[in-house]
DNA sequence: ATAAAGCTGACAGGCACCTGAAAGAGGTCC
DNA sequence: GGACCTCTTTCAGGTGCCTGTCAGCTTTAT
């Protein structure tokens, strides 16, 4: 804990065992992690998608059909749902069309493939609040949910604050020493695998595993330049280089 | 999104570390339940979603012709309308176009038979926000008041400042530096799906769906189009891209 | 000193986005 | 009915930002 930050009922410490000087604000809800329900049958993708929830501090349940999803559904209270429309027994868009119909609120973010643009349409209007056209990439996910969340839950504020910097997902803003800085796309996913994890050590494959969809390959050093740029966006001193390890987030170096 | 809500102003300033400088000025609509005007002459299906609704835990008014519906609405504030548009004294068109026409802004669902297509498109243009082709079923009518009124609740209502710019949701007006613009129909609908949440980012997506409530698909750059006539009207700087993302109205670019 | 690892400026190509133009649909006024 | 008018939608050409790549340089470890 750090007690040179002052106490607020929406401010939660990071559990960790080096004073490192951030703080999450308001995440997700005023809580500190979320029920996250993903519905999805493809191994590749449900992985990624579970590691990198779970890594953000969320319990994951995955379930891999409709029948066993809408089961979950029914039984377990989720903050969210994160629901594939092509399962093997059935349209997702179904499930979803029963839950609302019964009355179910949770927020629902549909996970589609490129070629179903009218199921998109038809996800939307059967009550979905955002959808993600695969391949997606996880840094996308995140923004995606944080926005979701945080327009249910009417609560503003989605910020990290590691130092000089304050990162807002959902708005996908970032401010350094009081100035605000539009990032790029991927610029925004690095950063924001390194967020994920303040004070982490984030290696290099992580940062592409969350900057490429699943299964594109990179050949060159593009981490080493989007940390570069970041670098020159951000100011000089908030990455930290791990030679041979990976990269980390924090305040001092 | 209802003015006729009773009003309690407050201000609710924007949150945060980061100065986002932009002014809410508005009452919050909390409640649960809703006061619902069901214009339907059918005894049968109006009494059947009259007690449906009811169940919900809403207030329910149940007027059979154009004339006493269209007098209720014109003296009492509801939450949500549902109109049948074949009435013994006309149509529900004209009623909607009228009472449009005149300011009113509550949310309509229209409700249709099979065979009206025709109508239930000139529905669309007049001003409603959703529909159901009887038969429809009840759970199905839920969701949709739900997703109607969710897309009304819960967000920044009468007046949103920014910078030079003040949107008037309830007299739709828009003035750039005191001046008043007049925007079309569509023109409208962008930059109110915007003003929604300002400076968050609002996704192509998220526009086109306020944009064509009834699951038209649209294949074209409509949307990009529409900003950029935003643009002309506003002044440059009120509206950002973020590519790949989507779009932001706030103060700095 | 040497090799390994990382940094960064430059650049070409792609793609998202912008915007003027034009056609069609509806409405209005005579 | 016919001549306007506005609004909507689509299209196509142009523009600029973003991206991935590489080469040459700097830093670090041994």
């Amino acid at each position: 804990m750090n007690p040179a930050i002052a106490p607020s009922p929406l401010e939660i410490s990071a559990p960790s065992l080096l004073d490192t000087g951030y703080k999450v604000i308001s995440r997700w809800d005023g809580a500190a992690s979320l029920r996250v329900l993903l519905i999805e049958d493809d191994a590749t993708l449900g992985e990624a998608v579970r590691d990198h929830v779970a890594a953000g501090d969320h319990a994951v349940d995955w379930m891999k059909t409709i029948d066993t999803g809408g089961a979950a559904l029914a039984t377990t209270s989720y903050g969210l749902v994160l629901l594939d429309l092509r399962l093997p027994d059935g349209s997702g868009i179904d499930l979803l069309k029963k839950f609302r119909g019964q009355g179910g609120t949770t927020p629902v973010i549909i996970l589609t493939a490129h070629d179903q643009i009218s199921d998109r349409i038809e996800g939307l209007n059967s009550g979905a609040d955002d959808y993600l056209v695969k391949p997606f990439n996880l840094g996308e996910l995140t923004a995606r949910m944080l926005a979701v969340s945080r327009r249910y839950s009417g609560r503003p504020v989605t910020l990290v604050k590691i130092g000089e910097l304050e990162i807002d997902a959902a708005d996908r803003r970032v401010t350094a020493s009081g100035e605000t800085i539009t990032l790029s796309g991927r610029e925004w996913a690095v950063l924001d695998a390194l967020a994920a994890r303040p004070n982490a050590v984030v290696s290099k494959a992580q940062i592409e595993e969350a900057l490429y969809a699943f299964g594109s390959e990179i050949e060159s050093n593009t981490v080493e330049v989007y940390v570069s740029r970041l670098r020159k966006k951000l100011g000089r001193d908030h990455i930290a280089t791990l030679r041979g390890i990976g990269y980390r987030l924090g305040r001092e170096q």
